[in-house]
DNA sequence: ACCTGAACACCGTTCAAGT
DNA sequence: ACCTGAACACCGTTCAAGT
């Protein structure tokens, strides 16, 4: 094999999981094999297996460390300078500006918008990223204290542990940054016995995501897990209650507001 | 190999296609590949070749297969027996029923919610369809004949080009008849060149569509492609806003309200 | 403790050949 | 026209062996 070619380092899995990223940011998604990325290493595939326990588990690593980068971005596009600014001073409601909606929402909804903004702008950063965390089933630490944080700015907010668990489900996939792509051309659960590395998670680490999950089982005895079809059509009478006060409020769109320049 | 399980009968895409949905059903999707399907149906894999394009091909076929179910699957809901009652009667909004918001939609949001449940209807059946679905990128004409067929409800309904435009991004994925699945575990564009079998759709199929990309395209001069942040800011807001207006009135779920006992 | 070599049981897809 | 056989260039992962 052609070994050698960087410069030979001990292998972690810090290490690995770096490699992997920058070879599906250069080469896409499908060309990251164990066999492809071992070689990049200047290892023989094997080698690999020390440090993460299969290929899943290195993908579930790569979203992690994706997700805990939402926190540095966040900070560094309310500021301009990623140097985080000690004296916070009056927050203006900052991230309501150039919303396409008319505004009018409370502080907690500017605090939501920031975050999920952020974790928009991390994983647009990665082409491959969207369509590994959809495949993702296991919630790595990073990733549920994600969902935490969300699920603290809505309790802090105000919002009843009920209300928060409703919300969660209909934001969706939004949480991490991404929607469907439905226009992009115009017409012309897994379950892993054995973690690898991540010990089980401590429930008391998420006392927001704990407190709506024990509510929601409170409001139905007996039942095991969610009420999914509740939930989805939850979120679809929202988006149809919203969008039939826009059609009476005779809204129309203006691209324009969102430019800086405006 | 051993052949001649099945009563071995002519080839044929649909047979190709249809063995392959029943494989996925029974063993998963993860089970379905070109040589394990092939000896489902007695044949050598490269036979399969002359009916599917390749892989991704039988897997869009797949999907093109589900969504042209969704027709029959909203007609034996609305009634109790599948054959269609050809008197209509004053249909009074039925599909408003048991819905988890309060009422007071108009009749197209009914219209759009009873298609939307019966994709979910059918999607739910095979579970395997939502994480094909979310990796197909071209669009047959069954896939492009939904999206239509949403499209004229919205437009028939009154809301302008413009709004369908954005509204059919909001809604997303539950299009589709899904949504992420957040809570499973509580804490404890590919472009094809050629096309094997179907010819390039015709715009004179698609006129809803249509009408909203040229609109969209008027708005935004010199532009190509959709304002994918703007969509993304506008579902967002569009949901915080639907929250902000439920806490608010002091909403509560009472999730008994979906049994049909109600 | 960490890496290697060889092997196993798979993949999707090609090409030239059969009938 | 439709199917076959053999081959190519890959996969993820195992096991026993090396250092």
């Amino acid at each position: 094999m052609a070994r050698g070619n960087p410069p030979r380092q001990q292998l972690s899995r810090a290490r690995v999981v770096q490699a992997a990223i920058e070879l599906a940011d250069a080469e896409g998604i499908e060309a990251l094999s164990m066999r492809h990325l071992a070689e990049r290493l200047g290892v023989v595939p094997m080698a690999l297996y020390k440090h993460v326990g299969d290929k899943e588990d290195l993908l579930d690593a790569m979203v992690d460390e994706l997700i805990g980068q939402v926190r540095a971005a966040e900070a560094g596009e309310t500021g301009p300078a990623p140097t985080p600014d000690p004296t916070p001073g009056p927050v203006r409601a900052s991230g309501a500006e150039n919303t396409p909606l008319p505004a009018g929402q409370p502080d907690w909804a500017d605090a939501i918008r920031r975050t999920i903004l952020a974790t928009r702008t991390v994983v647009q950063r990665h082409g491959w990223a969207r369509r590994v965390i959809e495949t993702r089933t296991v919630r790595t630490p990073t990733v549920l204290g994600h969902m935490e944080h969300l699920t603290q700015l809505f309790l802090r907010g105000g919002l009843s542990p009920d209300l928060v668990h409703h919300v969660m489900h209909a934001l969706g996939n939004r949480i991490w940054g991404f929607s469907p792509e439905l226009f992009d051309e115009s017409p012309g659960g897994r379950t892993r016995e054995s973690r690898s590395r991540a010990e089980q998670p401590d429930p008391a680490d998420y006392p927001g995501i704990i407190a709506i999950a024990t509510d929601a089982a409170a409001r139905r005895p007996g039942a095991t897990g969610c009420d999914e079809e509740f939930e989805f059509r939850f979120a679809l009478d929202l988006l149809l209650d919203g969008i039939t006060r826009l059609q009476e409020s005779g809204w129309t769109s203006t691209p324009g507001r969102l430019t800086p320049e405006d």
